[in-house]
DNA sequence: ATCCCATGTGGACGCTGACAACATCACGGT
DNA sequence: ACCGTGATGTTGTCAGCGTCCACATGGGAT
């Protein structure tokens, strides 16, 4: 009954959906996350994902999760390309870069950036969180510049989520608030005035 | 065919649709405010609200106005009721009320907090929105503090956009983001430290 | 009194997420 | 070599959604 040009198993269905998932994540948003498109483009029935996923929130978890990580990267590849000798402006510089990357990253991929927000947590007690993806290395740079004698101990407190917040508002305006349609020179320039605040009301 | 008991015509449907649509957006968010259930509970067929808004988007629009109306309102209030006579602290005093006020109308109506950034601008020139609205108010909160001599010129370009991002920011990730579940204790309390952090930057 | 048109109705279409029953097939025990 | 069993994929179905269409209603202008 069936013309045996594919097999009847897909055999790799699941990493597959995700993928074809995290593309229509990244170029419609997680409104465009459709459960039987996901499914058409991999080929595949309509309901082949629920043997994979209980539902369409789940996928978005994984998707969420793969957002995330990607996140995560970006950050970290432009904090580690920080070169800098002097410590304390390294870490500085480096507190900096983490910012940009986070606003470049939601700004470059939008849909990738509102579906990381959006799921549901899978997973991990609130601790591994703040050891663990794009907090954990923020977290990580705030810690340097502890240890480098730029910010107090005393500051430290709390200092995650003011510059989390910051540069997480900042994304959220832009991507999709009021912000949206500034073009992308002034964007910079005003993130850096905004980088400019939380360096001084962090260090100064 | 009818049995008349209910007219026709409603008669003032169109500002009936969009209440039962805020209180709609208000405990159930943007994915909550379904046509065919405004309609439900404003006693009319569906497709009764075509003849009032192009698509569910427009109406979207009209509750992402009355959403930013009354967050500008709880906003007002609370910047009014600063009761101190030295101009330069009721000022500092009537900018972090702005911010505190900003959050707690997030956190305490989170529906219409989402749908309001989540709806497409309906209207104004960018220019309109600086000078009305919440973003309006936090202008002229930082007019203030530039009038007493709190705040330098120089700094108080991109002023705005610094507060605005330091509390949206804080406010998304505590209404659908990743600060979800902490208690309202810590929240008010890290709250503090991030504007802490953001007069310091201004101010310091 | 008449007509017009803004407003509301009922039905239809294609889409979605989800469930249930069935088909296929790789694998392991006999 | 055989069978059956469980994981995986399919087909069929359902209710709910946004939207379009033709039609019904009736208040206000003529």
């Amino acid at each position: 009954m069936r013309d045996r040009i594919q097999p009847y198993h897909h055999g790799n269905l699941r990493p597959v959906l995700v993928d074809t998932a995290v593309e229509l994540a990244r170029t419609t948003g997680p409104d465009g996350v459709v459960l039987r498109e996901v499914a058409r483009r991999a080929g595949v029935s309509h309901n082949a994902a629920y043997r994979h996923f209980d539902d369409r929130a789940a996928l978005l978890c994984e998707v969420s999760d793969r957002a995330m990580a990607d996140l995560e990267q970006a950050m970290r590849t432009r904090i580690e390309a920080v070169a800098i000798d002097d410590p304390v402006a390294r870490a500085v510089e480096r507190l900096r870069e983490t910012g940009r990357a986070y606003v470049d990253f939601a700004i470059r991929e939008p849909g990738l950036f509102e579906v990381a927000f959006s799921a549901g947590v899978t997973a991990d007690e609130h601790d591994a969180a703040t050891r663990a993806g794009p907090y954990g290395l923020l977290n990580a740079v705030l810690d340097e510049l502890v240890d480098v004698g730029a910010l107090s101990s005393e500051r430290r407190q709390g200092a995650d989520v003011a510059c989390w917040a910051a540069v997480h508002g900042y994304a959220e305006l832009h991507v999709h608030g009021p912000l949206r349609d500034v073009p992308a020179m002034f964007r910079d320039q005003v993130l850096e005035s905004v980088l400019d605040v939380v360096h001084r009301g962090l260090l100064g």
